[in-house]
DNA sequence: CTATTTTATGACTGATCGTCCATAAATACC
DNA sequence: GGTATTTATGGACGATCAGTCATAAAATAG
């Protein structure tokens, strides 16, 4: 495939891939169902009909966003608990970013999260997407888990698939806790606290 | 105040209390922003304007419906933490009826959850409710918690309060998946897990 | 050049939204 | 009886929704 390939018709004027962080910020705010094309339109500067013709109508634009940002999120959490250095300390990075997120004065929450909370309402199919993110998800945690526990870290009696879900719970629930924001400062703590509570002991 | 007290006016020819719980379905499964006045109509049987005379407009519905739910969900999960027995017991028992919730075939969730989740998505004003909701569940998990320690039954060198909020935020985070499906049939494994967690050593 | 294809943009569609008006009905007070 | 007050109900309100049409513009192909 040559990206030189003359392509036929009038050439598209903006940038795809900012459109769609603009629309994903929209709908990160307002929802799936608070979203209108207005809203759509003046925060990219675009013409719906030209956000139909680059993504396809609004459910389809939807599961676009939730898959771009599915793989923004999802793909630099797994690659920080994937990454070089001890697999506990790089959990502990990960909650320390969750703990940020949870804490955004945007007060925005995890747009997953929110997309998770309005599926099923009807229309939003981009239930698949969400299920593929978190599964892949849970898979890093639990490599994660694994190798803390071959270095000795985490406690060898505990089941690192069930540590995963534990995570990731733990992380959603105070996702869902950032949009109002009383319960979500306390984030930090019982992030430290649940790797306290599975740490090997001394 | 005597009940008997005669009222001016036509009676109101339907209950209020019925009506409120109709209503709670229809926004617990469509959320706020989702559910119109036809959907509520015809879940209620009522004219719209007679839920207006009643309960005010959508958001003043919307503020009763999450105060009707708070009081009968977080005050039933109160008097099980407050109730008699052990208390790590009585979390194990909130726990066990978090995970039906969460596996329940309407995969509605927790209303609470999905409310935050659309909290500052604006005109939804419900967040005062949901916080002191929220504030009510963890002190009552605090309490719980504190005599779980008296009893011996919970690590003592564990806060109560860090405990409290790992609870909730772990039942949210469940709650939370319990829309897609994927994740929360593996929420009794982290629910008893975090028990064998906090539970002191043999 | 013309023909074809794709995008850009303004205007419009029917449907639906939350809210409100107007009238009838039902009760209490006089 | 009549008056006042509240509810019940059909209908209409302007606004807004997602989606579509129609025309102009910008590119390639021949």
């Amino acid at each position: 495939m040559n990206s030189d390939d003359k392509i036929l018709g009038r050439p598209r004027s903006f940038d795809e891939a900012d459109a769609l962080e603009k629309v994903t910020q929209v709908f990160w705010s307002h929802g799936y169902a608070g979203t209108s094309y207005p809203a759509l339109e003046t925060a990219t500067g675009l013409h719906r009909q030209s956000l139909r013709y680059a993504f396809g109508d609004k459910a389809a634009l939807f599961e676009r966003v939730i898959g771009h940002y599915a793989n923004r999120k999802v793909g630099g959490v797994a690659a920080i608990l994937n990454g070089p250095g001890f697999a506990l300390g790089n959990v502990k990075a990960v909650f320390a970013l969750w703990g940020r997120d949870a804490n955004h004065p945007s007060r925005h929450g995890c747009l997953m999260v929110n997309a998770m909370a309005e599926l099923g309402s009807g229309g939003v199919v981009a239930e698949k997407a969400v299920d593929r993110a978190n599964q892949t998800l849970v898979e890093a945690f639990v490599r994660a888990f694994t190798t803390a526990q071959e270095e000795g870290a985490v406690r060898a009696d505990f089941n690192p698939q069930v540590l995963a879900r534990q995570a990731v719970a733990l992380g959603d629930g105070f996702m869902v806790h950032g949009r109002s924001g009383s319960i979500a400062k306390f984030a930090d703590d019982a992030f430290s606290a649940f790797l306290s509570q599975i740490a090997t002991p001394p």
